[in-house]
DNA sequence: GGTGTTTTTTGGTATAGACCACATTCCCCG
DNA sequence: CGGGGAATGTGGTCTATACCAAAAAACACC
């Protein structure tokens, strides 16, 4: 379904046009260990999810310090190739979704499409009034009700994004008295009539604040992708406004549209 | 447990429906550093551009050593609050453009629009054959003869990505004959009769390889995001192949679309 | 078989010091 | 005044060590 239009990661050196050079590397321990583990990944040697070697076996078996190890380590997780479990170990990263703004059918519907398995968990369903921010979003007043509801999401096992939804209490009364473990777009469709014309969203590279970073049991400060999704009816109502924080490395953003 | 003795950080973020707690850095120096230096930021005591104290100035200042300093401005580097020039220091990014893939105006043009100012810089334009990859990418057999243009592009005179674009000979027989300093998109148009009718946009978190972080003037494996861009015709022939490689702390990615 | 408890392993944080390569600055010389 | 070279400052890399907290494993007990 996809179009393979970008190379796999595997191929990202092999550029034939480069001179040759002695040591890619430039002799750095960590990028020489960025580089082993990297190229057992590729090789097949570890696989998605595999545990790699710990920190110290590393060490001993690399001749060099711990922390330059470290270093090597993270910046596999920059790229997505790798991700810790605390005090757990470093584990292979699965392959990411890919999410298509423009094409919205809910998480549950695109993760599966996509042959993974997607699960979901509410974590509260409160409601609130509305601070400054949220009453210019929804267009309402301060202290108009809203509902207020965060959901952790899971694909394969992982908790790869957790999300605060706010919803206009006057568009959708009684909410709360729902089972959010579905999907929330097909309550609101179903239940109030409301029907999604319009998406807005912006995505941000970010670092995961300790709220968000303890949701998805990571260290807080790892890097996270921001994406917040204002949801408009054809009346030009906020149906849905939602914040999801995201793993940077569970996520690809595909866009396909015709230009106006 | 000894937190930092620097001067009071305005409190990162106190959400007022957290429980009161001590310290909101659970008394970590790296992460007190951290809001030490974004407190400043977002009082303004730093503004975009501005350079940092030097890690030795923060060491003595704080008394925590060099290292986990270090830690800290990692971290504020992930969120794309501060970048680094390299054995220079420190410094405060500026505020990201906004990029939308479903408005295609070209990046000399949503740049100006946002009040910043674009510029381009040619690294390279040749003539290629097309690669088993490139080869499917243009349904082409490889070895068709291809142009490939190496461009850096600037916002306010940052270097803020490099990019790979490549082009069909045979819909644009001779290119290589104009400049590439302005936009390439309407050198296409004007002496081509080629416009784009469909785009296919892919983004992705990825680390700087050696080449693009050299052309970056970055410390290869700085975190970046790879944009691919296909551009299509009304008939479907591939226009454009177009794969940029951006800071990270220089965009953000919005999208406002109708829902199918 | 299940259930607590203890031990071991693991990553997380922090220190102090050392040396290097490059950027910047300054100063001297022409 | 300009240019070149030296001195200095800066981040970049690396080592070695230490202790902690939490996860995982091993164990003892019921």
């Amino acid at each position: 379904m996809i179009p393979p239009n970008l190379p796999d990661p595997m191929s990202r050196s092999a550029s034939q046009t480069d001179p040759p050079r002695a040591d890619p590397t430039d002799g750095l321990h960590y990028l020489g260990m960025r580089d082993y583990i990297a190229g057992r990944i590729a090789a097949g040697a570890l696989k998605a999810g595999d545990r790699l070697p710990s920190e110290r076996q590393l060490q001993t078996a690399g001749g060099v310090a711990r922390g330059t190890i470290r270093q090597g380590l993270f910046q596999l997780e920059a790229e997505g190739v790798i991700y810790r479990r605390d005090r757990s170990g470093w584990y292979v990263s699965p392959p990411p979704v890919v999410y298509d703004p423009t094409r919205w059918e809910g998480f549950m519907s695109y993760v599966e499409a996509q042959g993974r398995e997607p699960s979901t968990e509410t974590l509260s369903a409160e409601s609130i009034v509305a601070d400054a921010m949220l009453a210019s979003v929804f267009g309402r007043p301060a202290g108009a009700p809203l509902y207020l509801i965060r959901r952790r999401r899971y694909i394969d096992g992982r908790a790869v994004l957790v999300e605060r939804i706010v919803v206009d209490a006057a568009l959708a009364p009684d909410l709360l008295r729902f089972s959010f473990d579905q999907s929330l777009t097909s309550i609101l469709r179903q239940a109030y009539g409301l029907s999604v014309s319009r998406n807005q969203v912006t995505m941000q590279p970010c670092a995961l604040t300790r709220e968000e970073a303890e949701a998805l049991k990571v260290k807080s400060g790892l890097p996270g992708l921001s994406v917040v999704r204002t949801s408009f009816d054809a009346q030009g109502r906020v149906v849905e406004y939602d914040h999801e924080f995201w793993r940077h490395d569970a996520l690809r953003i595909s866009v396909d549209i015709r230009v106006r």
